[in-house]
DNA sequence: TAACTATTCAATAAATTAATTGAATAGTTG
DNA sequence: CAACTATTCAATTAATTTATTGAATAGTTA
């Protein structure tokens, strides 16, 4: 005989894995992290993932049966987005979680940012103390869209096609930062190849938007009484 | 011709959701919770779920692979722990989402609790506060290795199988509130179903171990200066 | 070392999931 | 309303996963 607590559990249980299931699969995961960075069309998706249309819309019903992303039509486009900050901070402990417990994980970040791009990440304390100081100009290398939903708080918009074009543009007296989608996605790591290789000074900040708003978080409610 | 950076993408988020894996099976999600009540044996894990031994075992086996439990041997037993605390504090970020994101979770949690155990849990910040002026007696009415794995500070132990035979011992002046494993565990809720049949005034903590911890760090934090 | 127990392995069948393709649909613009 | 585009649906195949069983293994105690 089942109990009634047990036929409650495994439903309760099934209902957690929805979630879980959603997690399961790399593409989605991916498509996930690019929402966190602000709303996306169908068609911008396919492009920044390099899979088939058919593919990613069938990945975002999936993730839209479990609530984890809404849509809405806007002319031509359907324009899909994350269901909440909370999905985009979720996604974030799954990144913490996966790089404390997975050594590959560690090994694969190591590898393509110290052997290959070679440079050390600036920590953002230092960097928020830094542009405290105005010694240091903060550059938000993704595209223009994803900087108008949100941007860490005194950076400039300089999408990376633009970069090489605007050089000039930029202060010669000052150290250069730049941050992109977070600790995953290596555009900040080219923007600073880049600057480097014009003789300007400059380095990469790991954290993206959502990482230094948890970070402000915690420390702003350190700094209350 | 595929990019580098792509290959390096795949390898990642393949990496993240070998941890997303081990979350889509609800039966292994329970495992994870109640491991992170404390440690233990297979035989032990077997009995709390139902499920058969080599069910049991293979998937701790899948776990262990994501590193997300390990193990060690105890005389005849094989005993398993999560890998770290970040494993339960992950679990409980999942639980957040999940109950935010899905109405079903919603659904299950009230039905259960209001219409059938009818009764309103007492909120955590309430309680420390009558805790405090030595209103209430708090009973930790999990099994006693769990309480022994940790607890909230000043709570009694009585488990479960105890609690009829130890009635005579509680206060008679002072309130009972009772908590378990968390939010989806019914222990607690059975516990003052029965001392309120007794007739002894008595109300249930929603909150386990893990998130009254979670909630303490975040008012520690708030509390310095 | 023998007996015992707990744990793991291996094999199976059922079920679910992922990726792909081409066609159908829905919505928008001129 | 016609042409156009983006999106979704449906069907297929291949691959993975789950649950279950019984047997094998490993470790412990007497």
């Amino acid at each position: 005989m089942v109990s009634m607590e047990r036929i409650w559990k495994d439903q309760l249980y099934k209902e957690f894995a929805r979630i879980g299931k959603c997690l399961s699969s790399p593409k989605r995961l991916e498509l996930l992290d690019l929402l966190s960075q602000g709303p996306k069309s169908v068609d911008q998706l396919v492009k920044l993932t390099g899979m088939s249309v058919a593919n990613v819309s069938q990945h975002l019903q999936t993730l839209h049966e479990s609530r984890l992303v809404r849509s809405h039509r806007q002319g031509n486009f359907v324009i899909y987005e994350i269901a909440g900050l909370s999905v985009a901070d979720f996604m974030v402990s799954l990144h913490r979680l996966s790089e404390k417990q997975l050594v590959e994980v560690q090994k694969l970040k190591t590898e393509i940012l110290q052997n290959h791009l070679s440079m050390e990440p600036i920590a953002l304390e230092k960097l928020l103390e830094r542009m405290e100081r105005g010694e240091v100009v903060l550059l938000d290398v993704r595209p223009q869209d994803e900087y108008e939903t949100g941007h860490i708080p005194g950076a400039i918009s300089m999408p990376m096609e633009d970069l090489e074009k605007h050089l000039a543009s930029l202060p010669t007296d000052k150290e250069i930062v730049a941050y992109c989608r977070g600790p995953y996605c290596l555009m900040s790591a080219q923007a600073v190849e880049i600057l480097i290789s014009k003789g300007i000074k400059a380095s990469r900040l790991e954290e993206g938007l959502i990482e230094w708003k948890r970070y402000m978080e915690q420390s702003n409610i350190q700094s209350q009484p």
